[in-house]
DNA sequence: CTGAAAGCGCTTACAG
DNA sequence: CTGAAAGCGCTTACAG
């Protein structure tokens, strides 16, 4: 059996007489010949089986493939199953969409070592998230556009939250009301991998090298602001923002004696603060009257779900089409930082 | 200024005078040249910024782009954001990653007129839920793989789940507790668009359509088991499985004077059983002393969350696994049909 | 172990 | 409106 071959622009050309231009251009520039030729190429092109121009010659030739890598810092399956990311990759999607484009994924993490060679055929990059080395950046072809999301990379554009202004109006918020044992559960800020309790004599991630980094900066002003030494407010760490990894350093918390147990938990996303609130229930702790707390991102869960958190919304899948409309050069390749939103819930009235 | 040219294979092996063979070969084919010889490329490529031969020109030459395309029925922003559908991605990413492949995220409605050009430069294609049209399928390049998701395609692999014996069992799981009003909540399921109550005269869409009527077959072979005529159960049906669009309709039934709500609600899935538990809690109704209800699916959400639902899981995750499998050859291409686990939690004891 | 050369399937000035 | 021809950047037998 003689392998069934697909059928080539060229053969196609042969097949009906004419030059491969004109099928070239039935296809993708239809002012450059009669409706009717056209209509006739297109007709029989699906009658012999012929779905249009290969992709890959096509880029090959143009320089073009209609492609733009997203490339995630964390492993994929993270990013596709967190509602966070999930809304970043919808926006992005949906600008691509409409200009014709798609969405090749990759992960930052999955080999450490390189980018897979299949991404230098994409048209432009958005990286999202702090990669582990700055070493992929150089596997990527630099005279490409590349856009950086909620972090900075230097001579490129970026998109950004206000994170330490959002987390400092949230505190302060909190802090109205008085609180005897507040507490804060961080997101990956330790140097060292650490799921619990942050000792003294921890170090933490700087600024450059995580977002959370200024989150805590606005927490700790509301404090300092409140009179209370931040030095002074225990805090915990997480190394995953999912159910499964957050619940034993929550149950650390919530299982402590009475007079040891925050009465205030300012958490660093909402996945966290959920799972506080799922296993306070559990125990029987009522919120806001024994434990009041507060999250970050706004993601649609914690907003139908009782009791409805107080947390600062960040607008995921607008930042998602900031960058893609950036990468498409739809607009201004440039520094944005956008604002988030304070939503006050039954969390933390 | 001169436009930074990218550096190519040819001008580096030109910079240091050897065949441009022997530079693709430093970079594919480490046995063919000396260690020795083959360092000093890569780190002169390194030094000079050529990252790698370009995937488009490597696509075309080989055939191949290590690129696998994932079409959605929906929407990507529907898809993004759906539990469901985002397992099944993060069971194909990782299988994907692990061999060296990459995902390309098409959307099978975005224009329904056509799969977007850049899409034939996949090497196989996964299809998941059931297109809108068939004409999409004749776009792809029928010589490269393709296997099919949660529907069936002529000549081509596909994965399934058991639907059908699934419903059957949850049903009669709740039916053995006598239940004076039972209730089924669809989705998506009638010929016409309906949000809300199906009336006798609607056409529900045939099972080679939807997936969910399988589901709904469960249901009824339960019922008519336990003496209950189908004919009398009455049916809601909701066209988008998520929050926002479930709500109206759940609003609707569960503000029916006391003597007609429902005391036993069937959902099609877990969005929808959870849409239920929130809006049930939100006007005081007790699960599972005034309302039983039962989901589909086996989110994480409804697993963490109380009260617990009662449902029945599908592995998404280990079905995404399975198609990107197939689709790199790494296991037959056939018919597969997953079985499914019920799972007995709070709403429906 | 290395090099010269063909060709993957297109698009695009250019000439007619 | 149409055709002949160059060339996008690689990989791969093949000969040496």
């Amino acid at each position: 059996m003689i392998p069934p071959r697909r059928i080539t622009l060229k053969d196609l050309a042969r097949e009906l007489g004419v030059s491969t231009a004109t099928i070239s251009n039935a296809f993708n520039r239809p002012d450059q010949l009669s409706p009717k030729l056209r209509e006739h190429i297109l007709t029989e092109a699906r009658r012999l089986g012929y779905s249009g121009p290969d992709a890959r010659a096509r880029s090959l030739r143009t320089g073009r493939s209609r492609i733009i890598a997203v490339m995630l810092a964390e492993s994929l399956t993270y990013s596709l199953n967190d509602a966070v990311s999930s809304e970043l990759l919808s926006g992005i999607a949906e600008v691509l969409d409409t200009r014709g484009h798609t969405l090749l994924l990759l992960s930052g993490r999955q080999n450490a070592a390189s980018v897979p060679g299949a991404s230098s055929i994409a048209d432009g990059f958005i990286i999202y998230g702090l990669m582990p080395s700055l070493k992929l950046f150089s596997d990527l072809p630099p005279e490409r556009p590349l856009v950086a999301v909620d972090f900075d990379i230097e001579d490129h554009a970026t998109v950004h939250v206000d994170n330490e202004p959002g987390c400092y109006a949230i505190a302060r918020h909190a802090l109205r009301t008085p609180t005897r044992r507040p507490a804060v559960i961080n997101l990956r800020l330790t140097e060292q991998p650490c799921n619990g309790r942050i000792g003294d004599d921890q170090a933490l991630l700087s600024a450059e090298r995580t977002i959370t980094r200024a989150r805590l900066a606005g927490f700790q002003r509301a404090f300092v602001e409140a009179g209370i030494d931040p030095a002074e407010v225990p805090m915990w760490n997480i190394e995953e923002n999912t159910f499964k990894v957050c619940t034993p350093v929550i149950e650390e918390i919530l299982d402590l004696p009475d007079a040891e147990r925050p009465d205030l938990l300012l958490c660093m996303s909402d996945r966290i603060a959920l799972t506080v609130v799922t296993l306070a229930e559990q125990r029987g702790l009522r919120i806001p009257e024994d434990l009041r707390l507060t999250g970050f991102d706004g993601i649609a869960e914690g907003q139908y779900r009782a009791p409805r958190l107080t947390t600062i919304r960040q607008d995921s899948t607008e930042k998602g089409r900031i960058a893609a409309r950036m990468i498409l050069g739809m607009e201004p390749a440039e520094s944005r930082v956008m604002t988030t939103e304070m939503m006050i819930g039954d969390t933390c009235p």
